[in-house]
DNA sequence: GAGTTTGAAACT
DNA sequence: CAGTTTCAAACTC
């Protein structure tokens, strides 16, 4: 069986032979002990295994690759977890489905069993796997780094040799991969597992997780393959069978793992736009001419390795690029490098000369190489047949866009090229271009006249604006567009932020308060949703030195705050369509636009209030304020609040919402905080 | 593929 | 600062 699945799996007949046979024997072992494991006795004698065998025998490849599932963690387990007394998972199929149909024997647990007074041992067992899988994950982890690394075979431990002279890597992967179609495909709901804590479920999550990662990490890392992945766009199943796509399509939510790899760059819309149409790594490709879904026998590529690996950053993304943080910055650099796109991050004007002297060569020979492939074809940027290219390529819209720019020379941010901070190449349809490296003093200078006008002229108009290091980290996609705005708003008049004309909603984020836009009805979040945050702009408008009075009773009843921002952490987080913060916060941490714009109901920098001092500084916030406008007085201070040690004072009746919404902006004014 | 619509960018 | 023009992308037919 596994040879079968080495053999299906790379498509190329490999068989292991004496070692296989040696790690077969082991595995026979191991599958006597764990047949004598209580865990096994308990599970088998649940219920009848459901013939799960069924579904998956409709998929040749998933079929042969079953053993991989716990073995290949078994096998990279093994060299740091070599108690032989543990029971191991086996390559024994039933003895896998056993395991495989852990969240539904949880169903049939004997709830007497679960309300026994000490942990059965079923959760010891379960909990020992759950721990050695982990283990069993991190390992993966490991194994996969030093791959990346180049130390497969540098002071790699006898075990890791082990694990990769007896586990072929490509098949090892493909076999996770259907293993973990097979998790998913046995998990109608698994949702409710991403949520429970008992053990079973932890346990599934465990292997789920465990083969996620080696699949994600794998891939990567070793270079390989998504295309033995089911990964494969636009629903192009090689088996074409209804079985295939099935199981492609319950192996959609691995693939977004993979994905999201592929879209870190990407504008969110177009992430969104994955997520709809359901397909997997589908970026247009950036700089293979191949048109060809299937793989490239010359190089070895695949589209989707293509779409993933060589994805162009912010090609078209000048919309759309979150605000960079350095990491951003510097896998950016990276990417562009390795694709040979000059490539400018934000505020990288004084880069901008080294990133074109960096990236001149690159381009040189990317053209070249561009060159070579298209020889054949009409070389007139406008031609149709380039034309059709371009569409093809970018036919997704998203992230492989080029310039169509006739009048402008592709020197001004009209030129989508231009404003994203790269060179227009081939698949552009521009004419007289002049945004090419032959013209570099042209475009530098352009540039800075742009610059000069507009310092974030070059910057990404949809800024991050969540400080979450694990968010920037970039693995972790949390990040909704909801946290994420556009740096200046939109303007819709017509189109009711709903089409791409909407900047907003290109790139994949709701409107804000930033937008003059009308009839808002951005999908990501509307305006007028953020119509509180106006509200309570424009009455400290009126009342600058309310901000400051809030704020210093703020600091002395912090512990009352704090306790009422818990308490209607929920009701905020629903009420508004992002984080209150998040928006003061970009737009402390943003220059204001040097091109002037017309008024809206936003807060301004905070450097632009003159806030005179407080009417008066109480050290205790006991008492009242008693300058407070009387419709914020409403008979009580609406900031009367408690010292800490004492219970607050509800808040006035007449606006209940305004002093929530005042508290919850405190902390976005960090600069009106009393010096210390 | 041509024409229209749209809104950002640029200009006055 | 506001209004207008230019422009290219998005969209429609």
């Amino acid at each position: 069986m596994m040879e079968e699945g080495c053999k299906n799996s790379r498509g190329e007949g490999e068989i292991m032979e004496t070692p296989e046979r040696s790690k077969n024997s082991r595995i026979a072992s191991s599958i006597a002990k764990f047949e004598d494991s209580p865990v096994f006795n308990f599970l088998n004698n649940l219920s009848p295994i459901k013939p799960v065998y069924i579904s998956q025998t409709i998929n040749p490849l998933s079929f042969a690759s079953l053993p991989s599932v716990f073995t290949s963690p078994q096998l990279l387990r093994r060299h740091s977890l070599s108690d032989p007394s543990k029971p191991e998972f086996s390559s024994d199929p039933s003895t896998r489905l056993v395991s495989i149909n852990l969240d539904e024997q949880r169903e049939n647990l004997d709830p007497n069993f679960e309300n026994a007074g000490e942990p059965s041992r079923l959760d010891v067992e379960l909990a020992n796997y759950e721990s050695s899988i982990e283990k069993s994950n991190e390992d993966v982890l490991g194994t996969c780094s030093a791959l990346v690394e180049g130390q497969r075979s540098v002071n790699m431990s006898e075990a890791n040799v082990d694990v990769l002279s007896t586990t072929n890597v490509n098949s090892w992967q493909s076999l996770i991969n259907d293993a973990s179609n097979l998790l998913t495909f046995e998990s109608p709901n698994a949702e409710d597992y991403n949520k429970s804590v008992d053990p079973a479920s932890a346990f599934y999550r465990s292997i789920r997780n465990a083969i996620q990662n080696a699949q994600s990490l794998g891939a990567a890392a070793c270079g390989e393959p998504v295309e033995d992945m089911p990964c494969q766009p636009d629903g192009e199943i090689e088996n074409g069978d209804a079985s295939s796509k099935m199981d492609y399509e319950n192996l959609s939510g691995l693939c977004r793992g993979m994905r999201r790899r592929c879209l870190v760059y990407e504008m969110a819309g177009g992430r969104r736009k994955h997520m709809e149409d359901g397909s997997a790594c589908d970026s247009p490709l950036m700089l293979t001419t191949s048109g060809s879904a299937s793989s490239d026998k010359q190089t070895g590529r695949t589209k989707t390795e293509n779409d993933c690996s060589r994805l162009l950053p912010g090609i078209g993304l000048h919309l759309n690029a979150l605000a960079a943080t350095p990491k951003d910055l510097k896998i950016v650099n990276h990417e562009s490098s390795a694709s040979g796109r000059l490539l400018i991050g934000p505020s990288s004007s004084a880069n901008f000369r080294q990133d074109l002297l960096r990236n001149y060569s690159l381009e040189r020979a990317n053209d070249a190489l561009e060159n070579g492939r298209i020889a054949n074809e009409d070389i007139n940027p406008s031609s149709p047949k380039k034309r059709r290219r371009r569409s093809e390529q970018g036919g997704d819209g998203e992230s492989c866009k080029r310039c169509n720019c006739k009048k402008t020379k592709c020197l001004k941010l009209y030129c989508e090229c231009f404003a994203a901070g790269v060179y227009c190449v081939e698949p552009c349809a521009c004419i007289d271009c002049f945004n090419k490296p032959i013209h570099e003093d042209v475009v530098l200078a352009t540039r800075k006249q742009i610059e000069s006008r507009n310092p974030l002229a070059f910057a990404p108009k949809v800024i991050r604006t969540s400080d979450s290091p694990s968010e920037i980290g970039g693995d972790d996609f949390t990040n909704t567009p909801a946290s994420s705005r556009h740096k200046r708003g939109c303007n819709c008049k017509k189109s009711g932020c709903l089409k791409k004309y909407c900047e907003c909603y290109q790139g994949g984020v709701g409107c804000s308060i930033n937008c003059r836009c009308e009839g808002c009805k951005n999908a990501f979040g509307r305006k007028d949703s953020e119509h509180k945050h106006t509200l309570l702009f424009h009455i400290c408008s009126f009342f600058p030195w309310l901000i400051n009075l809030i704020f210093y009773t703020q600091g002395s009843c912090a512990s009352a705050a704090e306790h009422e921002h818990e308490e209607d952490e929920n009701d905020s987080r629903s009420m508004y369509n992002a984080p209150i913060h998040d928006d003061l916060d970009s737009q402390q941490s943003h220059q204001p636009f040097a091109k002037k714009r017309p008024p809206r109901a936003s807060f301004p920098p905070i450097g632009s209030y003159a806030f005179p001092p407080p009417p008066k500084l109480r050290p205790n916030c006991e008492e009242e304020v008693d300058e407070m406008p009387h419709f914020l007085v409403g008979g009580e201070s609406p900031i009367k609040t408690s010292s800490p040690n004492k219970k607050r004072v509800s808040p006035p009746q007449t606006l209940p919402g305004l002093r929530k919404l005042i508290l919850q902006s405190i902390p976005s004014f960090p600069s009106l905080a009393p010096s210390q």
